[in-house]
DNA sequence: TGTCAACACGCAAACGTTTTCGTTAAGGAT
DNA sequence: ATCCTTAACGAAAACGTTTGCGTGTTGACA
């Protein structure tokens, strides 16, 4: 037999005010200890206010402070490892400092993250941390991130930035990553290195293919455009994975001497391997294997994959450490950062 | 050399009534095409606040409506496949009725979901959408949650729920889905099936173990207490995963005659697979696999894993479906509801 | 010319806080 | 008895909305 329920709802300053015949004034400043309250009327009011489990309503501080401790985090996709572990670094920062954090998808489309900047910037939250999507950076259209800007509301931008855009920003020396490891590859004994990246539009993958470059040139190596695959994102989507298979299986079939590859993500690395394994090429013997993002299925892979890490997590903190002082002080002089997150070379079995 | 930065900060009702020698009132219904109001002032009006690019303030909004329109998600762990689909599905149905998802981490903590909640529950959000840590269900202290629910705010559970909380509640049936797993190894001719298992506290972990006896009971087999490994949580954290190595190797060495796998989660299936091939096993010929959640590790595994989908985006879906319709329904008379989503055995190639 | 709709708009309350600035009464000093 | 200080509290504004209701002006009609 379930006891009755006795609804507690949420009790308000006015309520307790009514209820202890005093002004609603006299219970705020009561509960804040103020000293202009007597202290018999303290104990009182803080004795009912805890015994009623009496708690400041959020929106209600809010509007009156115009702040709502509370930040907006717009990525494109959060069934992804390196975003849920950039999540996971400002969560953990944004709590310790008394912020909450409300996330939007933009699922790579641009109206989507139009749509859910503006749902946020009305009031909602204090700033935004954001990654921008693939189709905005296709259409390189901005103008969202000015307008929310100029109305003061601070931006802090990690991973897939613009440099067009005024705000601090957080990323990797993706261009210097891949070049350490396309070096790795190359101090390996690796003669003829094959990279696949994406197409140029995407920020990082321009850059991680000119670090590829670099270390080429650092060899006095001339790249080979056989040996450069740009893969069209939109056919990767989820499970079409076949056709990605198969311009991999082109790229070695045609090119026998490939002893080592070095791909823009992780997936990438993880399809390539499996294509030479099934080729009969032995990893890492015959041929050896670096991606970038430290994920999950690095780690676990077999051969596990030698990966760049982007230190996702860290990349978070350091984001919403940036985003939180800059709230903090109030509007002074405005001045921007940006801050590079080391990348490291985690070396597993898939390279020597 | 840039332009002039002018600052537009965002414009109220009280300023364009200002500016336009009106009152606040007029202003608003002006702009909700309130048939108050005259034509030409509306035109005004709205023109004005198309030109300052006016949009009504959401705290505001949300003080004076007593709902935010928010909804807060209370997860254990934000770095997992499964809980980032979940997510991926509050987001969806959240973003397309107008609501916004704000997500707290437990980090599998007690305190931490506590707290939490504490944040969220003063005004910020709506109700919650939760799995509950580790740690609370070992504790098993539910006070918080039966406190949110008495103030009136609505709880959905997933997955890992509990009995004792009276809410809606989105599960899987475990043991449903791991007796159709292991069913599978049966038919397919396993004659000394192991099962990889967690601790009993794990709702979930014991629930799946059950599936593993019924079907054995169906297929007249008595199972052995050394065909069952009870991993402890703890020792697995992140990346002390040599032990699990290890307990698993025992298992197989104790036990040569093992010829099929079923494991209550996707790492330890991958990982189990690992010990297996290390050992000189040809999967699936001589043993086979089934593991559970369908992630990223199990697509791209080699050999690929089958598994049992848990369908998380579905969840989260329903999820975030019960919630705002509860929230709609503005307390009527209570009724809850609790939503099993269809598992679904993905066949892949650890398995004949 | 007086009456009455209809129209167009302003006022004010309400949501729940915090905080500034009164206001009251008591008490001490003169 | 008068003045002043001080302690203790109340009133009200402010944050930005929405909305019910009151009010003034206009025009039509008798």
């Amino acid at each position: 037999m379930a006891p009755p329920i006795i609804m507690k709802k949420k009790i308000t300053l006015k309520q307790i005010a009514r209820e202890l015949d005093v002004s609603i004034g006299t219970v705020s400043k009561a509960l804040r200890d103020s000293a202009e309250i007597s202290e018999d009327t303290r104990k009182k009011v803080q004795a009912f206010a805890k015994l009623y489990n009496y708690r400041p309503n959020n929106i209600a501080l809010s509007l009156k402070n115009r702040k709502t401790k509370t930040i907006g985090v717009i990525i494109p996709e959060i069934v992804h490892h390196f975003f849920s572990k950039v999540i996971r670094g400002i969560e953990l920062v944004a709590n310790k400092r008394g912020y909450n954090v409300i996330v939007g998808l933009s699922n790579e489309s641009f109206d989507k993250e139009v749509i859910n900047m503006q749902m946020l910037a009305n009031g909602s939250i204090d700033g935004f941390i954001l990654s921008i999507s693939k189709e905005t950076l296709q259409q390189q259209d901005y103008h969202h991130f000015k307008e929310t800007i100029n109305q003061g509301m601070p931006i802090v931008m990690f991973d897939r930035i613009v440099n067009e855009i005024d705000c601090d920003k957080v990323i990797i020396d993706d261009s210097k990553g891949s070049k350490n490891a396309v070096t790795k590859l190359l101090s390996n004994g690796c003669k003829s290195i094959a990279i696949i990246t994406t197409k140029d539009y995407v920020s990082v993958g321009k850059l991680r293919t000119q670090g590829y470059l670099d270390a080429l040139e650092d060899y006095k190596m001339s790249p080979e455009t056989d040996l450069i695959l740009k893969v069209d994102d939109e056919l990767v989507s989820e499970d079409h994975l076949e056709s990605l298979e198969r311009e991999i299986e082109g790229l070695f079939k045609k090119n026998k001497k490939i002893d080592g590859v070095f791909a823009v993500n992780e997936l990438y690395a993880i399809i390539a391997m499996k294509v030479a394994r099934n080729l009969g090429m032995k990893i890492p013997e015959d041929i050896q294997f670096i991606g970038f993002t430290d994920g999950v299925l690095s780690k676990h892979a077999t051969p596990s994959l030698t990966t760049v890490s982007q230190h996702g997590q860290q990349m978070g903190e350091k984001a919403a450490e940036l985003l939180i002082d800059n709230l903090k002080r109030e509007d002074q002089e405005e001045f921007y950062r940006t801050i590079i997150i080391e990348t490291e070379l985690i070396e597993r079995d898939s390279t020597k």
